[in-house]
DNA sequence: AATAATAACATTAACGTTAATGTTATTATT
DNA sequence: AATAATAACATTAACGTTAATGTTATTATT
């Protein structure tokens, strides 16, 4: 890409007067180079500004040091989170990231993989999208190191790092019951979505623990994407379909809905209190007090990191690892003003 | 990284009786091999699962098909916007992204560049955190392929894309002035920023336009991260400073100080109007209307994306190219409730 | 003093692919 | 009918590095 002459490990070598060889044991730190060798070569070579070419390297060490995160929608703050704290735990380790969107769609995903696969990472960290399992079998049939984040399959046994959905789900519905709310509204993600699902079975739970019967015309499935829980909730508004209560996806939608409903009158929390998912904690987004469903999602980053290690350096292993990380509830008073505690959260 | 035996050009080859060169050609799509072979080689491939060697075929080709993009925050909005349309737009013309953070550190930005060097990447788009040149400067001698995005040095000449920020802190300030706001707070970002320096410039060019004096207590210079305005915001109030309008440096700054002034008491907009810059538009981040410097973000990563491959499709060129992208201001009613033109925008 | 061990290098081969040539049979050209 | 051109392949070399050996002088060991 450069009209400038690329130095080369063969550069450095003739000024010094050593091997090819010599030189790349020596800026590797390897032992069968003298110090002084050493030294002598690396100051030749920071002076020519010699910059090592990882794609030969790689090809040699068959290792690129570099993961593949393959996620649904970078835009969507969670998955930003997880990519940064990623990303800064991989660095640590001497590995790079090599990020992918698959804006939720099987078809991306598979390319996603692909490209991940042809660029010869060390290993996948995958939010799948779950429309389809092939590429996760795929994965597996080829023993590829990956791990799921975030999602998981029932039927496919694999290393993953999910929240437990099932509590949170069952915490979130229970917390609208006990403040005596009637009729709750889920807004949900897509029901091939495992945590969607999980989220579905504790919100049912908490229903039947109160006696009260599963109403399938407050369920709703929709995409975590911008305008969506807007427009299922004037839909439901449309079918005068009545509630007191909304237990939603995620943050950002409990976010718009509280934002819609108050722009056409209703009186948050006093009409319809609503329950998030996530617990986004950044300033920007939330400046606003919202109950939601908390977990580690730090710790949910950093262990999906740990078990990608392990099983990289330990490929022989048949061991899978599947944590499942606890949710709790983090209750803050809804109302339309600042929420001083968040500075002490976390 | 697995134990499943890896399928190369070499296999395949041998299951179809020809040499590795011409399943290379006919994978390829080549024109010196017969349409039968392609198709029969494709088949093979197909059933052993072929996935071609990134690594290996950069090597010999010297090239990629990767563009380093380097900014300093991932979470920023503003940057996953770009981002993405980056992804996208590149992806459309064969090229996949390498996206690295730098949190602001001129340090990480330099180890990022070498990076991206080191993987041999064909171009690189990059925010510089400019807290530093000698990285631009040497991207410059090195002859690499790069485009600055947001940002650009007064005294290095290199491809850019940035918005015209002068004009927008122009707009910002007299329409505070417009409104009747004395004394307007500019909540800048860090002066060796670009484009918080020709903001500045901006906003001192309407301040003089109505005869009003420079106040340089009323400017105050933040890291565009989550807790700094309601720190600064703080900070002034501790000072006793009096304002009656707010130029931000961004909508999440923009959006954290109203928060935390209406939960300390203020009234917004009656004692204090706040203007922010950019125009996120995720409905999501934004359920408030806010009055903001606006322009087209997707249009600006394009740019640079058609920058980026012009330069690369003509190494030789000596040209520049510079893209300052105009702004205008989006005046919304603020107040707090939904802005339903958020659909229509854009 | 003879032999073994080690330090410090050099030489060779290989990673998997593709560009640059080379070869041969077939077809086109005059 | 002789030659040129072309189609469809094969062979060879190269991308830049590092792992696996090889070599030689020096030092350690008995």
């Amino acid at each position: 890409m450069s009209k400038y002459k690329k130095v080369k490990l063969k550069h450095i070598a003739e000024q010094a007067g050593v091997s090819i060889n010599t030189v790349s044991h020596a800026l590797n730190d390897k032992s069968d180079i003298s110090e002084k060798t050493k030294e002598r070569i690396r100051k030749i070579a920071k002076n020519l500004g010699y910059i090592p070419d990882a794609v030969a390297g790689s090809m040699r060490k068959g290792s690129t040091k570099t993961i593949g995160v393959i996620i649904p929608d970078i835009m969507d703050p969670l998955m930003s989170i997880w990519v940064k704290d990623i990303e800064t735990k991989l660095r640590q380790n001497g590995y790079n990231i090599f990020v992918i969107n698959t804006d939720e769609n099987y078809a991306l995903e598979e390319k996603a993989l692909v490209l991940a696969l042809s660029k010869k990472v060390d290993g996948i960290i995958l939010c799948p999208c779950q429309k389809d399992d092939k590429d996760i079998i795929f994965l597996k049939k080829k023993r590829i190191n990956f791990v799921l984040l975030g999602r998981r399959f029932n039927h496919i046994k694999t290393d993953y790092v999910v929240a437990d959905d099932l509590k949170g789900g069952y915490l979130a519905t229970k917390h609208l019951l006990d403040q005596g709310r009637k009729r709750i509204l889920l807004l949900n993600g897509h029901s091939y979505i495992s945590s969607a699902q999980e989220r579905y079975r504790g919100y049912t739970e908490a229903l039947k623990e109160k006696k009260q019967k599963i109403d399938n015309s407050l369920v709703y499935e929709i995409a975590n994407t911008s305008g969506n829980s807007m427009q299922a909730i004037k839909k439901i508004l449309g079918k005068k379909i009545k509630f007191d209560g909304i237990f939603a996806f995620s943050d950002l939608m409990a976010w718009e809905v509280i934002a819609f409903l108050q722009e056409i009158g209703f009186k948050i929390p006093e009409d319809v209190e609503v329950v998030g998912y996530d617990n986004i904690q950044s300033r920007f987004y939330f400046p606003y007090s919202l109950t939601t469903v908390n977990y580690p999602k730090r710790t949910a980053a950093h262990k999906a990191v740990d078990i990608l290690l392990k099983k990289i350096a330990n490929p022989d292993s048949q061991q899978y690892f599947q944590e499942i990380i606890d949710t709790n509830l983090f209750i803050r008073k809804q109302q339309n003003n600042y929420d001083p505690d968040y500075l002490e959260e976390h």
